[in-house]
DNA sequence: GTCTATAGTCGGATAGAC
DNA sequence: GTCTATCCGACTATAGAC
């Protein structure tokens, strides 16, 4: 047996505690989520969760902590190759323009497309929403990167400081415009009449989310496109 | 004293019950707010819950039903407002970019600035994101509404199909793109360095939002702006 | 209509055998 | 490292006095 690349009996049952937590979690929220339910699904006993996390609370932190890496290993890559491209095209409005366009079909293929990101999104959704201790591990591994990230390009797409609060807020009205169709799509699923979004439509929201981002760029601070 | 305008101790005490709920189920969710945390707040016995909503349940559902007409009374004179507007401008484009400046700026008044707002923005999300049976109730009385006016006045600045799943994707990212400053506001926060929005960012957002709700008209079918 | 007292259930955590 | 058995506290709901 090799001793580094197999993995214990514990860490497979400290895996097992973590997959089914990040999916009960997800859909009942912490409190609404027993131990009970959590070892049943992974199919370990009640007391692992005390002696691998040292109690619910600990197993959810771990939770969170697995769900930033993930994520991490997803937008990091984008995030240096937009960058990369970004100093290529010497910051220039045509550049942000290309990058931001990639940035945001990035969002839409990591949150909206992506199966393995309906798991982490109910969480990352509540901890947005009311935050808890934990949040700070997303916050800091993720958001402020890829929110950062957004807020320079735009910045320098609208001419105006990478580091204004007005860039901040022009970012995230970009981020909200993608992920309205995670937070919110109990709605609109009811408005297409569909239960999961179809190809045809990831087909119009590829062109429509581009689209918009870059018009963020545009907007006068004196009054309204005309 | 006055039969119809005097309030019954009876009818005071589930007014109590559905403020207490409102605020609590926003702040910890339906499962991890107790009955005895809600009479306290409320100032009543526990057995109120049981007497006049027949349950834990039941309030929460009265809750849901209370929101839903607080929103109504909010939304419905606007949308009816825009309505009148949109054909009187003979559902021109030109009067379909008014409606919407002044339909995002409603939303935005009614969900980011109000303070009354606060209360519900949380349960509303949480019944988006993880509906129970009472996001029936929110659904058909507010929501369909609002998406639908939405799509329609969209549908005639670019030119689409009012009922096409294109109009009904475009209405969404523009909600996203306001409702997100709810949704994610941890996140901005952080971001910006502060624990509440303030007048500045008001101005900005006044500006900006209406501004990319305009441009969704503009997203061509076979590329973007460029 | 309001209250107290309590029943009955289920939660997370723990002790100790193996 | 894994399991069973059990504790204790918190929960919702109910019965019945006032």
């Amino acid at each position: 047996m090799n001793k580094i690349s197999d993995k214990t009996k514990g860490d497979k049952t400290k895996q097992n505690l973590i997959d089914a937590g990040m999916e009960l979690f997800g859909e009942h929220g912490f409190t609404a989520t027993g131990t009970r339910m959590i070892v049943q699904k992974a199919g370990v006993n009640i007391s692992a969760i005390q002696y691998y996390f040292g109690g619910k609370e600990g197993l959810y932190r771990a939770v969170i902590e697995h769900i930033a890496e993930r994520i991490g290993s997803h937008i990091n890559p984008l995030a240096e190759e937009i960058k990369v491209e970004f100093e290529k095209g010497g910051k220039s409005r045509e550049a942000a323009a290309v990058c931001i366009e990639k940035a945001v079909r990035g969002l839409l293929n990591m949150m909206i497309k992506s199966r393995e990101a309906r798991k982490w999104a109910l969480i990352v959704m509540r901890e947005q929403a009311i935050p808890t201790p934990a949040f700070d591990i997303l916050y800091d591994s993720v958001m402020a990167k890829a929110h950062g990230l957004l807020s320079r390009i735009i910045a320098a797409g609208a001419c105006i400081e990478p580091d204004s609060d007005e860039a901040c807020l022009r970012a995230h009205a970009v981020i909200g415009s993608v992920l309205g169709f995670l937070s919110a799509k109990e709605t609109v699923f009811r408005r297409l009449g569909t239960a999961e979004y179809t190809k045809e439509h990831f087909r119009i929201l590829d062109v429509l989310l581009p689209a918009m981002a870059v018009s963020s760029f545009n907007a006068e601070a004196d009054g309204a496109a005309k």
